[in-house]
DNA sequence: TGTATTCTTGCAGTGACTGCATTCTTTCAC
DNA sequence: GTGAAAGAATGCAGTCACTGCAAGAATACA
């Protein structure tokens, strides 16, 4: 019951497909805030109301693989050695998804075109990666090497603040970078400490 | 002329005021959803279209001093001795911040509550917080120490985590706690550099 | 096939926010 | 002081995201 999961389910997702593409291409077209969700929904053939079952606000369409992307960096905290300091453990966390990034570039051109026009959806981006940041502080306070909280506060909130200037750096700079290196970079920097800087 | 500013000018900031601290007490006994602009207007005795000439949007009313207190980082950051290293300066002028913070404990922990319950404030607030975080970068490029542009957008974005982790310690944790104590401890952590943790 | 379940849809409504035209208040030159 | 110019407050009509609800259509399942 996991390979072919019904009729129902399988049209489900095909459709939610079909809403993010379509809303995706007109947003690239015709602007974010140009574009209505009573647009969108006409352009998919559906009713306006629907789109709301599928999306729970026009933003959330935008950032919509947040969830995976989360779940992506939990499995991949989760798989490193127990043994590993809690830092390591992250900076190869985040390098895995960098990973994820540099295979999407498309996307995510697209989607960092939106936000520099969109301030709601780059105020909403935002307040899911303090989403993922508190994720992360909870399984940082799981370890036996990270008592304090506010250390995993830190930890987190560093390692997030690395990933969005690695981006930045991905998006503004060349074609040249590379996300995994960017992050890297990052990660090494504030491991050293910022004292001699 | 700087002195009494007219009373066009004086009128104006008085209904500012009032407004805001009218929008306060009613998002604190009502909530901030259930309480509607046009609630806030009939409090204030004006009407809901003028509400928008004051605040450009009801989010906006919440984190109004939040243009003030990016300049007085900013002042800070600015007072700072030239031979300093930057992350020194950095650290100095988020403790002059933090010691703001602690004298408008009672505003900021209404604040607080409100962004625990309003998603789009809580948003909101980071989106300006990263306007901060880019007027800093701008600050710490034009320094002769501060070379690279992924160093400075490391060390702004760093400083912010630090400030945010420092705040919700502050909110979370007992009252004996201070934030430029908090401030400073996060400094020294990350000034350290997170490779030992 | 019939029935329960799960969408999809339409409708009516709320509430934030905007542009525009009007009216009122303050300012300022005379 | 008076009258015109500038600025602010207001009212109105409208857009758009988003919601609850109830009816209708499609799917699942016995």
């Amino acid at each position: 019951m996991a390979a072919p999961p019904g009729l129902r389910e399988r049209k489900k997702l095909q459709r939610r497909k079909l809403i993010e593409d379509t809303a995706l291409e007109l947003f690239a077209r015709d602007g974010f805030d140009a574009t209505t969700v009573e647009t969108i929904a006409a352009a998919c053939d559906i009713a306006p109301r629907t789109f709301f079952s599928y999306f729970p606000t026009k933003d959330d369409l935008v950032l919509a693989d947040y969830a995976d992307r989360l779940a992506r960096i939990l499995d991949a905290f989760a798989a490193r050695p127990a043994n590993e300091p809690a830092w390591q453990a992250l900076q190869g966390s985040f390098e895995a998804i960098a990973a994820d990034y540099e295979s999407e570039a498309d996307r995510l051109r697209a989607r960092f075109a939106i936000m520099a026009t969109a301030p709601s959806v780059r105020a909403r981006s935002l307040e899911l990666q303090l989403g993922w940041e508190f994720a992360l502080v909870e399984r940082l306070s799981e370890r036996d090497d990270v008592v304090d909280d506010t250390v995993a506060q830190l930890l987190a909130g560093t390692a997030l603040a690395i990933m969005r200037a690695a981006l930045r750096q991905w998006f503004t700079s060349g074609t040249d970078s590379h996300p995994p290196e960017l992050m890297r970079r990052g990660f090494v920097l504030a491991g050293n400490g910022f004292d001699h800087l």
